[in-house]
DNA sequence: TTTATGGCTGTCA
DNA sequence: ATGACAGCCATAA
């Protein structure tokens, strides 16, 4: 029944995602599983791949200061978009080694506070 | 409704 | 270190 007012929840889910996305600092990275945790939807790294893909451009959300596990930024659906998203960071102070990694070791932001 | 795909991740060989 | 697999679940056909 009231089920069918979900309507709040479901648009609150990409919400928590911009919102976690929208508060990694400059010159830092987050991961996938780490703002999707962040947003309170552990497991679903996925959807914050879709949440940013679904992401209007006018939304000045820093979608660049995501990256996958690995600490390379993830291949996008567009050819050569990687190297973008590379400048981006690159712009912030980030530093890739040899193999277009980012240490996330050092540059992975690590939020103190809880949720 | 079912199926296929996707800007991922963690575990295991 | 790299490669294969399974899990999670929203969107599009």
């Amino acid at each position: 029944m009231a089920e069918d007012f979900d309507v709040v929840g479901m648009h609150h889910t990409y919400e928590q995602i911009y919102a976690a996305v929208r508060r990694i600092p400059r010159g830092r990275v987050a991961t996938y599983g780490q703002i999707a945790a962040l947003a309170g939807l552990p497991r679903q790294a996925r959807m914050v791949g879709y949440a940013l893909n679904a992401l209007p451009e006018s939304r000045s959300l820093p979608w660049h200061r995501v990256i996958n596990a690995k600490g390379e930024v993830s291949p996008r659906s567009e050819p050569g978009f990687e190297r973008v998203q590379r400048a981006l960071l690159e712009r912030e102070g980030i530093e890739f080694d040899a193999r277009d990694r980012v240490s996330l070791a050092r540059f992975r932001w690590q939020p103190r506070l809880p949720r």
